[in-house]
DNA sequence: TGGACGTATGAACGATTGTTCAATTGATGA
DNA sequence: TCATCAATTGAACAATCGTTCATACGTCCA
């Protein structure tokens, strides 16, 4: 639907009444604003890629380099480097450097809390 | 590990060795397999998009229906529905027909834990 | 130094996503 | 029955994503 203002006479009910006003006005208020869910739709979807979560995964509970990172998942080190640059950028990961190797590890103890909630959430689905 | 020899022309160390053979091993073994992850993925990508996130934030407590849905995100029923099958397909939303209309609700209390934990996550990176 | 190696990055490609549009379904009530 | 409306669905499109390829950067060692 395009709010461009202009005279467009909408029959759609939708756009002009609501089928329960006050639930809908509700969840409105409760709703977090643009801003913060579109950080949080990021951070989920750093986690929605296998080769992401394997990263994060790996990681958890131990630093590993770029090179063992892409041997492990069986891929290139260019792709690797890529995805820990997404994951960099939200501070999903740091790393340190040991010469010509980066080591790299979790940034954040929330990220294996939302592995596992997201896990717990799968078992109970099945 | 390290090829100490004169004459050997070391290919990619990386598709041949380790530089920790002995965490990257440790953290294969921990890795969950391939079909797991892809659900787990697959999870994480419905809460990766800010208008998933804002209907599964509205049925949050309440249920709605999808021309409500519509008017709240200020999208049409159409786009609406289409999220919404996603979200049925995997089970993260339940919905009952009363006449013309569709009343949809969370069908799993874990997605608000999910969100929560997103939440927490990055409240505590800023 | 120069060359090899680990890593990073930009471009580009195919694959996937989210929306819009058009058409359809199914239920309601005049 | 017929018109209407909420909802669904398929096609199509732009936008985004994840990889590969080529290249560049920085460190180490011969």
């Amino acid at each position: 639907m395009t709010v461009a203002g202009t005279s467009v006479q909408s029959p759609d009910v939708c756009d002009e009444h609501y089928v329960d006003e006050e639930k809908a006005m509700q969840a409105a208020r409760q709703l977090p604003d643009d801003a913060t869910l579109q950080d949080l739709a990021e951070t989920f979807k750093v986690l929605s890629s296998p080769t992401r979560l394997k990263i994060l995964h790996a990681l958890s509970g131990q630093e590993l380099c770029v090179c063992d990172l892409a041997a492990l998942l069986r891929s290139t080190e260019s792709a690797v480097s890529h995805q820990l640059r997404l994951l960099r950028g939200m501070r999903l990961v740091r790393y340190r450097r040991k010469g010509k190797l980066a080591f790299y590890s979790l940034d954040d103890h929330h990220v294996h809390q939302l592995f596992q909630a997201g896990l717990e959430h799968m078992e109970e689905e099945r």
